[in-house]
DNA sequence: ATTGCTAATATGTATGCACATAATAATTTG
DNA sequence: CAAATTATTATGTGCATACATATTAGCAAT
């Protein structure tokens, strides 16, 4: 890779730091002076610095300067994925069933969660995700009606509730959390496995502008795993 | 937030694109025309844009222009913890215990993994790790021994073999994935909890230079969220 | 010794400009 | 008409420069 790059800059500094040239916890040389040996300009040296700085291997501080992290931890970048993409991705066909769909009281961890008054009804959705019709995940997904009240006439049989969520009522923030769980009655049915197995778990909460829109746990078949590099 | 710095504009943009300003699939204006709306020079729109098109909100493609994403997928950035930190993150007081501590010919999986030829011995370790004296997690790892011969004779009861290959031999590439499992015997034991608990696993791989140096399997105590925001 | 000001300094960011590069459109050529 | 060539265009990137801002160090006053 071109050295003179922002990109091959950030690779050639990445290679000295894992190398063992600055070690942990060491200031490196500022970007005046790493500019001057690359032979580029500090601009250059600022966006390789900032871009490693993004991806957690160095912390940098005005004044301070740019220290190597005592611990390089690092930041994975995961896709929170769609599971229709997830499916798609390995060649198999998508599908979902809508098993249940009813307006109810949600339960209360639900309930706090999307900050609803106690007594507010919900929008409350069982869907399985099908590859190649095998089941995939099981979704359990309450929604706040005043924030999305399209939902409600939602042709959620051609397009998934995530999805038509996605389109009408993008959101801007959300919590995820990853988690496994013991599979009871309604999982293990919709997913045809035995009661009692391990499920990776996506708990989600997504809102706008303080409101709260949606809460949704996937539970995943046995043996899914969620991969990604770093 | 100031609307002429690259981050004020990028926030900008994104609440026009979320509002449905430009719907998913069309094709925003150009660097040219946005430098000229906000009256801002097209490096700063270049900055922003590149930071929006980093989190997945948009596309971008030379000649073609820059497009919202059909489906807004949003990529979540997640630390892939240190457990140490975790635990000190929380206020509690972090410990762990070596439970094994062998050389022996791994399982077929793990030596496939490490790319060992068959008949090679690498070296084996089970851990522990605590949370004020209750364990958090249960640590099998494999530590390819000709990538990192210090492992033999590191002081792994002061420092986590973790934290130790991270310093001493900094890897340059990983593969991660989250999964669930069912705590057996081993797990379980380690643990304190039930066998057939449904534990929280990070499987994980890195290397150097096509040199595979370690594989190791987090198994963390039922109930465990990893948590990250998007 | 503690507090408060001031100066020094490294990073953060914006700008105008130039040129590179990829993808497409338009045009020429066989 | 199809294939090859050239032009166009939007993004990608680098540079020199200027100024902003946070943080630290040094010094002075209390």
């Amino acid at each position: 890779m071109n050295e003179r790059t922002h990109q091959g800059l950030k690779e050639s500094i990445r290679i000295r730091i894992i190398s063992g040239e600055w070690p942990p916890d060491t200031v490196m040389p500022g970007e005046a002076d790493l500019a001057q040996e690359y032979g580029c300009s500090r601009t250059t040296v600022n966006r390789a610095l900032q871009s490693l700085a993004d991806d957690g291997l160095i912390e940098r501080k005005r004044r301070a300067g740019t220290r190597v992290k005592d611990v390089p931890t690092r930041q994975a970048k995961i896709q929170i994925p769609l599971v229709r993409h997830e499916v798609e991705a390995t060649g198999a066909q998508y599908g979902h069933h809508v098993l249940l769909r009813e307006i109810a009281k949600p339960p209360q961890p639900v309930a706090t969660r999307l900050r609803l008054s106690s007594g507010d009804d919900a929008f409350h959705l069982h869907t399985v995700h099908l590859a190649d019709n095998q089941p995939l995940a099981f979704e359990d997904r309450w929604v706040n009606v005043a924030a999305a009240p399209g939902i409600l006439t939602a042709p959620l049989d051609a397009i998934s509730a995530n999805e038509w969520l996605l389109r009408q009522v993008p959101y801007s923030s959300g919590d995820v959390a990853f988690c496994a769980k013991i599979a009871g009655e309604t999982e293990a049915n919709a997913l045809g496995v035995p009661v009692g197995s391990a499920l990776f778990t996506i708990d989600r909460v997504t809102w706008r502008d303080g409101e709260f829109i949606t809460a949704m746990r996937l539970y995943y078949r046995p043996g899914y795993e969620l991969k990604t590099k770093l």
